[in-house]
DNA sequence: ACAATGTTACTGACCGGTACGTACTAATAC
DNA sequence: GTATTAGTACGTACCGGTCAGTAACATTGT
């Protein structure tokens, strides 16, 4: 006998998240700057000052948005094809091995945290200062798992890794059976030569 | 005696010019969604009208600035830092050199067509046309240089080439002293274990 | 004259954001 | 048990501002 429905769980979704769900979907599809808030509402089956009793203003939603974004990439990237691994080079490869099929297909829109960072330049940008942060620590642990690899200079490679990384995401949304198809081969390359002895 | 004046060269600039030059610096700057016409025309020092004479839309003047950019680019690649080169390896290396410095100094933009592709996913947006045509060319000529190098999959090298140089551009505007810094080491990395005997 | 440009004023659509009213629920009062 | 109250969750209708784009006319330089 539960005393009170704290969460109610199985219940129809609040206004809040379903503008969340539908923000997500739009502002990554299309950009955020593309995205009026009035589109935002609509899709979500709610009215615009549902939108702002939850967030301050679209740029806090776009920063929540971003929020979303991050968490849900951390999921995909340290358990990539929901496995995980113990072996840094294996982990990464699996990752881009993952990642490059899905950036030469079609309608593929990248990184919605890099996108974002392309779309507001100006640093005290809500939404910018999400996506900085989060480039930050996906820098750090880059190095990190390029340093697990036996790297001989394990920051030029955790760079070199993100470089690579960073250009799928770029390339595969501006053309169909872009350069991301010869990602995985060139992570190798990479990786070989940063680890073998010299 | 000259019969025309066809190119007023030392002359006042145009309006047209004026709007090109104008909508170059803001559109580069500061994203093309973000800035309005009117801040373009306040900024050449002329009028609405001037532009809408001159450009059918401001996807048109978006366009051309593309265009604008796409030739500067093809001057500044072809001759990085002003010296033209023979070798392909010292050509590529010449370009991630002077482009690797700047990537990671503050107020870095990145690559204006890689942008405006990011700001306008719709495939009929006549700006991303000119994005998209110029990073097909751009990839050829990248696995042209890779072939030149004399590497065993001249694709593969050429495609991580430009993996790794769009992921400058990216990573470059998303915070200053980021991974480009590590470019170069890992464009020479590639290049030699691509054309290494093996 | 005529071609290029400036001036002014305007349109309709859309933008982010808000004042205000309302339906529903739950706790309290009698 | 039922009326009252409070709080929550939402919608209707609207705000002023800005957006891209245009019409009509005046001015300038050659």
């Amino acid at each position: 006998m539960p005393k009170k429905a704290e969460k109610p769980e199985g219940a129809p979704l609040r206004a809040a998240d379903r503008i969340r769900a539908s923000a997500s979907e739009l502002f990554y599809r299309e950009g955020i700057r593309a995205v009026g808030v009035d589109e935002v509402v609509d899709r979500a089956g709610v009215t615009k000052p549902s939108l702002y009793r939850s967030f301050a203003s679209k740029d806090d939603l776009a920063a929540a948005y971003l929020r979303d974004y991050d968490l849900n990439f951390w999921e995909n990237f340290e358990r990539p094809g929901g496995k995980s691994y113990s072996n840094a080079r294996d982990h990464v490869l699996a990752y881009i091995g993952q990642l490059a099929p899905r950036a030469v297909a079609r309608g593929y829109r990248g990184c919605g945290l890099s996108n974002a960072a392309v779309e507001y330049p100006a640093r005290d940008n809500p939404a910018r200062q999400v996506a900085e942060a989060h480039k930050k620590v996906f820098r750090k642990r880059l190095r990190e798992l390029a340093s697990q690899m036996g790297a001989r200079q394990p920051n030029v490679l955790g760079d070199a890794l993100l470089l690579l990384i960073e250009g799928i995401y770029v390339t595969g949304q501006q053309s169909e059976d872009g350069p991301a198809q010869s990602a995985l081969a060139a992570a190798k390359l990479l990786i070989d030569a940063s680890v073998k002895a010299g």
